[in-house]
DNA sequence: ACTACACTTTAGAATCATTATAAATTGCTA
DNA sequence: TAGCAATTTATAATGATTCTAAAGTGTAGT
C-alpha cells in the first residue's frame, strides 16, 4: 500500500530505519487532516491504545526527537514541566489555554505584526512566535 | 533604612514574614535599574556570593513563587528545562537567543500586532507574549 | 524583654520528565 | 540466510522542582 511509504519515507528521511513501532507513532502522528498537538505522554496514551505492538517511552523519545530534527515536528514555547510538540511545522502561532493545557493554532495570516524594535547587533531574526493565552470568559 | 521597609513591604504584602533568607532574596531581585532575567539556579549563585548568610534552594523556590503569586515576578513562556522569570511585570515581549540562553526585553510599545484572530468561543483573551527568537547573523 | 506558638529554614527524600545504558532483539546487506 | 549494526526496552541515571519533618526563628501578647 502506498500509505507504508510515506510513513517509510517520513522515517528514511529523519535517518530511522522502519521498525514497527516507528511506524506505528507515525501514523498517529501523521495519518491526520487536521493539526496535532502533543505531549510525550499523550502520545505514550494513544499508542497504548491504538496499537498491537506497545511501544517503550524511550521508543517515543527517540523517534519524536528524530522527526523533530528533520523538520517534520516543532517544539513549542510554553513554560510548564512538560514539552508539546506540534505536527504543524508551519510559520504560524497558537492560543493556549492554561486551565485546559490546549493549544489552538493560529494561521501566521490571521497575525500581523508591524513593528519590531532593531535586532540586537551581531544577531539575525530566527523566529517570531506569538502566543495568545486565553481563559474563561468572564 | 528606608530601603529596608521596601522589602520587608514586599515580603509582608506576599504574605511571607521578612526573615533574613528572604530580605536577601528581595534585595538581590528588586534593588536594580535594569530588568533581570533569571533561573533559580543562577539566583542560588548570586545568593551564595552576595550574601553573607546561605540561602537554601527550598527557600528560593518558595520566595520566587510568593514574588510570582503577587505579581511581582513573572514567569517567561520558554521551552526547555529551566523556568525563567523575569522582574519586569510589566506588559513586555522578548528577544531570546537560545544559544546564549539570554533573553533581552522588548518594550511592549515596540511591537504592535493589528489583528487577531476571533478568540474561540467562551474564552477571554489573558495576554498576548511575542517571542523573537534570535541567533548569530549570517 | 519573655513566652509560646505558629511560621520558617533546611537537608535530604520524593517526584516527574527526560536521557542514558546495556542486554536482548530485529532489520538489512551481501 | 548469516552476520552485524541498528533498535527496543526495562531499568538506572539525571536534573529540576516539590515535599517532609525536625530544628530554628519571628512576633503577638504579656
Amino acid at each position: 500500500m502506498d500509505q507504508l511509504k510515506f510513513h517509510v519515507d517520513k522515517l528514511r528521511s529523519s535517518g530511522l530505519r522502519p521498525t514497527k513501532q516507528r511506524l506505528a507513532i507515525s501514523k498517529i502522528l501523521f495519518d491526520r487532516k487536521k493539526t496535532f498537538h502533543f505531549t510525550i505522554e499523550k502520545l505514550k496514551k494513544i499508542t497504548e491504545k491504538e496499537s498491537k505492538d506497545q511501544v517503550s517511552v524511550a521508543t517515543l523519545y527517540n523517534t519524536v526527537h528524530a522527526f523533530k530534527e528533520k523538520g517534520y515536528l516543532k517544539e513549542i514555547s510554553l513554560k510548564g514541566n512538560k514539552t508539546f510538540f506540534d505536527t504543524n511545522t508551519t510559520h504560524h502561532h497558537h492560543f493556549y489555554d492554561e486551565d485546559m493545557s490546549q493549544l489552538v493554532d493560529i494561521e501566521n495570516k490571521n497575525i500581523s505584526i508591524n513593528s519590531l524594535p532593531k535586532t540586537p547587533s551581531g544577531k539575525k531574526i530566527k523566529s517570531v512566535e506569538v502566543l495568545v493565552k486565553i481563559e474563561d470568559a468572564k
